[in-house]
RNA sequence: GUCCCCAUCGUCUAGCCUGGUCCAGGACACCGGCCUUUCACGCCGGCAACAGGGGUUCAAAUCCCCUUGGGGACGCCA
């Protein structure tokens, strides 16, 4: 096989979605694991709707991603001399021709013909006449009137168009501009597009397409149409049902591997495997295990895979990532031995970045502020002794380690009769206002004597307060 | 309405092509238990599916047909 070629080509309309992401991660994982190439191509050729902000969008998205491309970007808006010497090529063959049907009375048609049952198809009216280039015209292709069209999908198998279905379309619009299942075509054989894997809802344009190929006299690209990522309700994904832009979940703290692995294993499988690396995809995707049943995207899966994702990275690389997220929540801190401490203590609970930036609130805090629950449950007077004696213990020690806060401990479990449970639970809560954290020794640690203490002693404080 | 596609636990899926090894395996979620200074992590266990009906066959989740259900496409959008 010669060198594999697959492109991904967004209408640059909107953000990129989960969905765009999903084929441009198919495509790129193709041309990767067959050392092929892959090739970016804007489909800006809808002046009214295209944006700068969304083609810069789109490339933010898909670098976080880490999808990269060998060629382009290419933007159809800088091509139209291409498209026009095709378009005069095919009304020279006699592949097209001009039509001055109004868009008001085709309007009336469809609605017709839809009404009363029939295929809504263009009727011909122009087809024949061989009209002359006019000002209002456009130009239509004439495609053949019976016979069929194969497309033969990698995915999907062997799917057969009747002819008499398809109808004439437009290829250029009365103000000359091409539409898309033209540009599509021109682009493709130009930039020697071999490979075009997409979305389902593109299998109708195909048929169009092959017949664009053959008139052009071009080679047919291979085909595989990927089922649809779909809403929990099982209609077509939409803002409705959450969050579908890749940067919102970049921003809700998920990790560009994890949205890879979640959104290609979505659709795609390789045997039980369910946690794979960039890397793992590269060398494992294949167009075969391609599913043909459309897929629910499902955020939980994709949280619980993102924490496995978060266990998998390095701590000094959390800690880097985690950053903004601290900033978002007021807490300046610096990368560096202090912070990836913390991040070790919390890569086990926390499924996001926003989660454990979250969790690490307490230990920048300047004083604690307790949960109303965990200060009247644990916060009372027969833990003042306990919290006053550990003070004492602390207070003379002069670093901080695990063995020596063990005995810290021990030394007031001895003196008090209590159990460590019944101490640690009063000092997580004066430690970080909640009943629930990392270790008590290791948070002891890092907190580190100074605040430890003045933080024991606003606990002790706290509760002769409540008592009086 | 017309055309096209799809159909295994709630969800993602393995198995289907090359029928028997499947009273259907894994993962997420959920429910128990263990571990334990809390919460997590981890470990162990549980719940839970071949849409329905016909064929073909000694044998069907696997092959064929129909029904039903779901999705998609029918633009001078892409």
């Amino acid at each position: 096989m010669n060198t594999i070629i697959t492109r991904f080509p967004p209408s640059p309309t909107g953000y990129l979605h989960v969905g765009g992401a999903r084929t441009a991660l198919f495509n790129w994982l193709y041309a990767r694991h067959t050392k092929g190439k892959f090739v970016l191509r804007i489909e800006d050729t809808d002046a009214a709707r295209s944006t700068q902000a969304s083609v810069d969008a789109i490339f933010e998205a898909l670098e976080w991603l880490g999808i990269d491309w060998d060629e382009g970007p290419y933007f159809q808006s800088q091509r139209y001399p291409i498209y026009q010497e095709h378009i005069d090529k095919l009304i020279q063959t006699g592949n097209a021709y001009y039509c001055t049907c109004s868009p008001e009375r085709l309007e009336s048609m469809r609605a017709k013909a839809m009404a009363t049952g029939k295929n809504p198809k263009y009727d011909g009216t122009c087809r024949g006449k061989d009209l002359p280039k006019s000002e209002k015209a456009v130009v239509r292709f004439k495609a053949p009137l019976t016979g069929t069209t194969l497309l033969e999908d990698v995915i999907k198998g062997n799917i057969v168009f009747q002819n008499d279905e398809l109808d004439d379309f437009i290829i250029a619009r009365s103000d000359g501009s091409p539409t898309y299942n033209f540009v599509v075509v021109v682009d493709d054989i130009t930039m020697q597009i071999n490979t075009i894997i997409r979305g389902d809802d593109h299998v109708m344009n195909t048929p169009k397409q092959i017949l664009l190929y053959q008139a052009l006299d071009a080679p047919l690209p291979v085909f595989g149409h990927v089922p649809m990522v779909l809403g929990k309700d099982r209609s077509r994904l939409s803002k409705r049902h959450g969050a579908t832009s890749v940067t919102a979940y970049r921003d809700m703290g998920f990790l560009p591997e994890a949205v890879m692995n979640y959104l290609v294993r979505l659709g795609w499988s390789y045997g039980d495997q369910e946690f794979f690396t960039k890397n793992d995809l590269i060398e494992k995707f294949s167009l075969k295990n391609i599913g043909r049943a459309a897929g629910i995207f499902d955020q939980e899966k994709l949280t619980a895979l993102n924490a496995d994702h978060i266990q998998a990275t390095p701590p000094e690389k959390l800690a880097h990532l985690l950053l903004p997220f601290l900033e978002k929540s007021g807490i300046h801190a610096k990368p560096g031995a202090f912070l990836v401490k913390i991040v070790k203590t919390l890569v086990q609970r926390s499924k996001t970045l926003e989660e454990m930036a979250q969790a690490a609130s307490f230990y920048f805090a300047e004083t604690i502020i307790y949960e109303e629950k965990a200060a009247r449950k644990f916060l009372k007077p027969a833990a003042r002794q306990a919290l006053q004696f550990l003070m004492d213990a602390l207070s003379t020690i002069e670093t901080f380690t695990e063995e020596n806060l063990e005995n810290a401990f021990k030394s007031v479990m001895e003196k008090t009769g209590l159990k460590l449970g019944k101490i640690a639970q009063p000092v997580r809560v004066a430690l970080t206002g909640k009943t629930a954290s990392p270790g008590i020794f290791e948070i002891t640690e890092i907190i580190g004597k100074e605040k430890v203490i003045q933080r024991l002693k606003q606990a002790v404080t706290y509760i002769e307060q409540i008592t009086e």
